[in-house]
RNA sequence: GCUGCUGUAGCUCAGGGGUAGAGCACUCCCUUGGUAAGGGAGAGGCCGGGAGUUCAAAUCUCCCCAGCAGCACCA
C-alpha cells in the first residue's frame, strides 16, 4: 500500500451560518452532527453537500459548503417518503414472499411503489402492510449504501427472481456503477440518498389505497398493483392533511352537482349530461360571458352539422386515428319487418363529429379567399362527441358528448405569433375574470405518429412558443404530447383534490390545410395554404363548469349563481312584500326566488343557505312597514337591513357579467 | 380498456340464508315563528341486471352493467 494514503488532507466544511469546521481527514455527517451537538445528530437525516443531498454515512473528502437536513427541511421530507416507499416494499416482501418489486418514487404528498404480484392487493392487505412498516421502524435497521457492479447488479437480481430491477438496471449502461441501499435483510438498487436507519422515519404515514399501473406506463406491458401512501413529519401534519382531502372531498362537483341540483348523469346515457335547469343557468351565464369576449376579439360565431360523412375524417386523418373513439352512424333506413337485422351493415357510414375542424375548413372554402381577409377567426359553441374509454369517464371532467367553446384561426404564416400572442392574452384575461389568476401552461410538442414535415414541425413549434414568451408565460414542455397535426399550448387547471385538467388549448397547424385543400389568394395572385390556429379558452363548457364548481365549493359568482337572491318573508302577512321585493329585482334582470312556504326563518336561512344562494333577504313586517330588507350574505351571519332601492342598485350592480377589465 | 373496491328508499348509510331498517328529503295536519333543523301523522324499496346453489337468496357462487380510485387514452 501506498505510504501517502494514510497521509489525511484537512476537510474544512462551511455550515449555513458562515461557520467552518475542520476535520483531519475525511468526515461523514453523522460525525459532523455530533460535534455539532447530540439534539442535530438525533434530528439529522441527511447531508447537502456542495448542493447535493448525500447520505449521513457517506465519507466527505473534499472541503465544501455543507447543511445537515432534518425533517423540517423540505428535502428531509422528501427523503422520509422515499423511504418509506423502501420501507413498504420491504413490508410488502417480508409479507408476500415471491412479490417482486419495481419502482417506489416519491409524488405530492407522499409515495407510491409498484409491484408485480400474481394476486393483486386489495384493501385489506393495506392494514397488515402498514402494520409491518411501523414494526421496521422500531427494528431502527441501518441503511447502508453499497456501489456495486452494474453487471453484478443484474446477475443478482436475476438469481434472486427480481427480473423488473433486473431489467431496470440493464438500462444503465454496461460498465457503470450502481448503488445497492441495504436495511436489513432487505435491499434494493437506488439511487439514494437515504435517512441513516429506518427508525428515522417516525410513524406520520399511512396507506392510501392499491390501484392497478402498467409496467413502463405502457398498455401493452403487464398491469403491475400499485400501494399509494401518505408521509409527513408527525401525525399532526398527517391528521391535518387526511382533514384536507376530507374537507376537499365536499367540493366534488359531482356532489355538488346533486345537492344543488344542476345536473345528473345516468346509466343510459353514460358519459353525457343530463343539466337541470340551475346547471343549465350557470352553462347560459357561461356561455354568453365567453360569447361577449369573443365578439370583442374578432371571432365571428358559426354552427356546422353534427353528423358528417366518413369521407371527411379519412381525409382530416381523424378516421385513421381516432376511429376506436368516434360514434359511428349508418346513412341508411333501418329495417322495420319483424325478422332480419335492423341494420344492413353495408350502408355507408357517418360519425358524430368529434370535432369542429373540418367543419370550419368547410366554411372558410365557400368563395375565394384573399390575403386581406385573413385572419379569419369562426367560433362554434360546438356539441362534439368521442366515445372516451369507460375508465377515463369523470362527473363533467371527462364526458362523452361535450361542447367546446371551440374556434379556429385561419392565417397567414407572418400572423401566426401575432394572433398567439393575442390568444394567451385573451385567455389569462377571460381565466382572471373568472377567478383563476393563475393557470399552468404547458407545450407539447411532436409526438411519434404525426402528420406532416419536421420542416413543419420546427415552424409549428417555434411559433408557439414565441408567442408564449411575448405573452411572458411561464410554462414547461411535454416533450411528444402534441396532436397528430401539430404541436399545442395546454392551459391546465386543478380541481379540489390537486388532479389537473386541462381546459384551454392553442394549436399550430400546418397539415390540416394542406389535406383538407384550404386556400387563400396572395398579394401575389397565387394560391397560399392559409395556417390554422385551433383554440378553446374554456376547453369544454362541461368541464370547465366543474372546475368552477370546485374552485368555488357551489358559491358561485352573483353573475353566475343559478338562484342570485332568496327573499324569505317571516310570516306570511309579510308574502305580499316579498313578492314585490322579487319581482323589483326580477324587473332589474336578476334571479330571483320567493319562498312563501309556511316554515320558520330560520329554516328557510339554513336551507338557502345549503343550497348555495348567495343573497338572503329577510322581510318581516318590520321591513315591509318601511320598504326595507334585511340581507344576509352566503357564508356571513350578519344581516344588514337596507332600503330595498339600496339593495336593488347594489345587488344588480355586482350581478354584472366581468368584461376583462 | 386494465387492476382493485362499491352498488339497499330521492339523498347519506345500517343490516345480512327465513316476507326490508334509520336519519334527512317528500305529502298532510298543527304552528305565523326575526336569521343554519318547531311539533305530529303518513307515504315510499323485486336490496344494479341475469343465471346458479338452496326447502328458502337482498345476503352465497358465477356472468354482465354502472359508479369510485388509480393506470392507459385524451383530436
Amino acid at each position: 500500500m501506498n505510504e501517502n494514503a494514510s497521509v489525511k488532507n484537512p476537510v474544512n466544511l462551511r455550515l449555513p451560518d458562515g461557520s467552518v469546521r475542520t476535520f483531519d481527514g475525511p468526515v461523514t455527517g453523522t460525525t459532523l452532527a455530533s460535534v455539532i451537538g447530540p439534539g442535530l445528530l438525533k434530528a439529522a437525516l441527511a447531508i447537502k453537500v456542495g448542493g447535493e443531498l448525500w447520505d449521513l454515512n457517506r465519507e466527505i473528502e473534499a472541503d465544501a459548503d455543507v447543511s445537515i437536513i432534518t425533517k423540517r427541511d423540505d428535502d428531509g421530507l422528501e427523503l422520509m417518503r422515499h423511504d418509506a416507499a423502501h420501507i413498504m416494499a420491504e413490508a410488502v416482501q417480508e409479507l408476500f414472499p415471491g412479490t417482486q418489486v419495481t419502482i417506489g418514487p416519491v409524488i405530492e404528498d407522499g409515495f407510491f411503489y409498484d409491484f408485480a404480484r400474481d394476486k393483486p392487493f386489495t384493501e385489506e392487505d393495506l392494514e397488515v402492510i402498514e402494520k409491518r412498516m411501523h414494526e421496521i421502524v422500531k427494528r431502527d435497521e441501518n441503511i447502508i449504501r453499497e456501489v456495486w457492479d452494474r453487471d453484478d447488479a443484474v446477475a443478482y437480481f436475476k438469481k434472486i427472481g427480481e427480473l423488473y430491477k433486473a431489467e431496470l438496471i440493464e438500462a444503465i449502461p454496461a460498465g457503470e456503477l450502481v448503488t445497492i441501499y441495504r436495511q436489513g435483510e432487505w435491499l434494493d438498487l437506488c439511487r439514494g440518498p437515504h435517512l441513516p436507519s429506518t427508525g428515522k422515519l417516525g410513524d406520520a404515514f399511512k396507506l392510501m389505497k392499491v390501484a392497478g399501473a402498467y409496467w413502463r406506463g405502457d398498455s401493452k406491458n403487464a398491469m403491475l398493483t400499485r400501494i399509494y401512501g401518505t408521509c409527513w413529519r408527525d401525525k399532526k401534519e398527517l391528521k391535518a392533511y387526511l382533514l384536507r382531502l376530507e374537507e376537499a372531498a365536499k367540493r366534488d362537483h359531482r356532489k355538488l352537482g346533486r345537492e344543488m341540483d344542476l345536473f345528473h348523469l345516468q346509466e343510459e346515457a353514460q358519459g353525457s349530461v343530463f343539466w337541470h335547469p340551475q346547471g343549465y343557468t350557470i352553462w347560459l351565464a357561461l356561455e354568453k360571458y365567453i360569447r361577449t369576449r369573443l365578439q370583442g376579439a374578432g371571432y365571428r360565431e358559426v354552427k356546422t352539422p353534427q353528423v358528417l360523412d366518413s369521407k371527411f375524417w379519412e381525409q382530416s386523418g381523424h378516421w385513421a386515428k381516432f376511429r376506436e373513439n368516434m360514434f359511428v352512424v349508418p346513412d341508411e333506413v333501418p329495417n322495420t319487418e319483424e325478422d332480419g337485422p335492423v341494420l344492413s351493415g353495408d350502408a355507408k357510414l357517418m360519425a358524430l363529429k368529434p370535432m369542429n375542424c373540418p367543419a370550419h375548413v368547410q366554411i372558410f372554402k365557400q368563395g375565394i379567399k384573399s390575403y386581406r381577409d385573413l385572419p379569419i377567426r369562426f367560433a362554434e359553441f360546438g356539441c362534439c362527441h368521442r366515445n372516451e374509454a369507460h375508465g377515463a369517464l369523470h362527473g363533467l371532467m371527462r364526458v362523452r358528448q361535450m361542447t367546446q367553446d371551440d374556434a379556429h384561426i385561419f392565417c397567414r404564416e407572418d400572423q401566426v405569433t401575432e394572433e398567439s400572442v393575442a390568444f394567451c392574452a385573451l385567455l389569462a384575461s377571460v381565466y382572471k375574470d373568472l377567478g383563476f389568476p393563475e393557470f399552468q401552461v404547458k407545450l407539447a410538442t411532436r409526438p411519434e405518429m404525426r402528420a406532416g414535415s419536421d420542416e413543419v414541425w420546427d415552424k409549428a413549434e417555434g411559433a408557439l412558443e414565441a408567442a408564449l414568451k411575448a405573452a411572458n408565460l411561464e410554462f414547461e414542455y411535454a416533450p411528444g404530447e402534441g396532436a397528430f397535426y401539430g404541436p399545442k399550448l395546454e392551459f391546465h387547471l386543478s380541481d379540489a383534490i390537486g388532479r389537473t385538467w386541462q381546459c384551454g388549448t392553442l394549436q399550430t397547424d400546418f397539415v390540416l390545410p394542406e389535406r383538407l385543400d384550404a386556400s387563400y389568394i396572395g398579394e401575389d395572385g397565387n394560391k397560399h395554404r392559409p395556417v390554422m390556429l385551433h383554440r378553446a379558452i374554456l376547453g369544454t363548457l362541461e368541464r370547465f363548469i366543474g372546475i368552477m364548481i370546485e374552485h368555488y365549493a357551489g358559491k358561485m359568482p352573483l353573475w353566475m349563481a343559478p338562484t342570485q337572491v332568496a327573499v324569505a318573508p317571516i310570516t306570511s302577512e309579510a308574502d305580499e312584500y316579498a313578492q314585490n321585493v322579487a319581482d323589483r329585482l326580477s324587473a332589474l334582470g336578476m334571479r330571483v326566488n320567493t319562498d312563501l312556504r309556511n316554515e320558520k326563518i330560520n329554516y328557510k336561512v339554513r336551507e338557502h343557505s345549503h343550497a348555495k344562494v348567495p343573497v338572503i333577504l329577510v322581510v318581516g313586517m318590520r321591513e315591509a312597514e318601511e320598504g326595507k330588507v334585511s340581507m344576509r350574505r352566503l357564508g356571513s351571519n350578519e344581516n344588514k337591513v337596507m332600503t330595498l332601492d339600496e339593495a336593488a342598485v347594489q345587488l344588480s350592480a355586482e350581478a354584472t357579467m366581468p368584461t376583462g377589465n
